[in-house]
DNA sequence: GCGCGCGGTAACAGAACGGTTATAAAGCGC
DNA sequence: GCGCTTTATAACCGTTCTGTTACCGCGCGC
């Protein structure tokens, strides 16, 4: 699990990657904008984490620019009391905020749970039921059958369903953590996503019965 | 998702409420500390937003009662540079603040992040008398009968309805929560919702057990 | 009686939704 | 470049949902 660490503090930098190497996690540190921004593209991280204020580009243009290309979690840095800049930071995009001072420990804790809401948390085999995904692989495997490709999309729709097994996933959610935008225009994609994964996973695709619909919200998977 | 506000400032209590509301959030409101304790035990909130400073039981007060009961949500509003509050709500198990004064998109933002991070995005089944409600999956179960479906407009009124169980709710309000708009000539709207609701939920439709109409104003529904 | 307001019921049409198919555009290895 | 896979866009179809119109029955004041 890769984390990207921005920050123009080197001391801060330093604990906070020392913190976070201790719990097992890849440290990649920038300590500007245009830093992270270039770490982002070269490193692809599982998670982010961005100070507001950097020089060069500030946590805002980090931001803004990664949420273009990506829907990686990002985690804002923020002084306490400065309302706006929190508010801006978390329409634009970023999916938690933590204000300074904090605690080592409360970061970890913090990360965690994005990283856990996010679905990326462990890229070994994932089996729930009869489903088993290998994120590495790209491949699904429906109880004893062969092993099925997926594309990258498919893989990362099954990873929202399998990481909320049994429970209902809006589609606006499943809209945000696989394309990155909730252009509620787009629910095509997902009508035409959801038909080819049902392809690939069901035994009979015009009567699914892992992936089925709850009409007028979304979409879940089945396990028993 | 229900949220609880308790502050003893009516006019900002009524511009929260109507903020919250628009964005889609069943509002409870309190004025006072025992008001505020009652209400989270009675409404079961997803949230509870609480003013330090409140007659009766203070903030910290009504913060420790909550936790020692339930781990839910709580966002303190405090006034600026009233450190040791701060501090002391944090201890109390707060889980974050907000210093007044505050514009409403403020609130929401913080409301939603908090939101997020507590995980409470998927609500548990909400269940009222011989109503069970899931939110999720968009169905009633009426006593131990089979689930039944329910569209977008009519969860949403019975959503209404279950969080004031037992009172009456007036047509106008129903059709500023439901539909957003009141214009009262959309009476209609309202009859046939409750007709089709009724045909779902009741076991003889023609004669409302659950749903009862209260002439000349709304609509109620019964538990016990 | 009559008219009137109110709530309940029925019926229908347009909109919205989900599934499917077809086709175009983008990406990628060669 | 070429061919293949993947992704995006559009169109069609059947079903469900929703807004509208109309009508019925009841209570009430006149």
């Amino acid at each position: 699990m890769k984390i990207l660490i921005a920050d123009d503090d080197r001391d801060l930098l330093g604990l906070i990657a020392f913190a976070l190497t201790q719990a097992g996690y890849l440290v990649v540190r920038a300590s500007d904008g245009p830093a992270a921004i270039r770490a982002f593209e070269e490193e692809s991280p599982d998670l982010v984490v961005l100070d507001i204020n950097m020089p060069g580009a500030s946590g805002f243009q980090v931001c803004e620019a990664i949420r273009v290309k990506s829907r990686v979690p990002v985690m804002m840095l923020t002084v306490r009391g400065e309302e706006e800049d929190l508010v801006r930071a978390l329409e634009l995009g970023a999916d938690d905020y933590l204000n300074k001072p904090f605690s080592p420990r409360t970061l970890l804790a913090r990360i965690k749970a994005l990283l856990r809401r996010a679905g990326v948390e462990s890229t070994a085999p994932l089996a729930v039921g009869q489903v088993t995904l290998d994120v590495d692989e790209h491949t699904v495997r429906i109880g004893d059958g062969a092993p099925v490709r997926l594309t990258k999309l498919e893989l990362r729709l099954l990873q929202m369903l399998l990481a909320n097994a049994g429970r209902t996933v809006h589609s606006d959610r499943l809209l945000v953590q696989v394309w990155g935008h909730r252009n509620s225009g787009d629910r095509q994609l997902l009508k035409q996503l959801v038909h080819r994964l049902r392809q690939k996973i069901e035994a009979d695709p015009a009567n699914p019965v892992l992936l089925q619909t709850a009409a007028g919200s979304g979409y879940k998977l089945i396990v028993e």
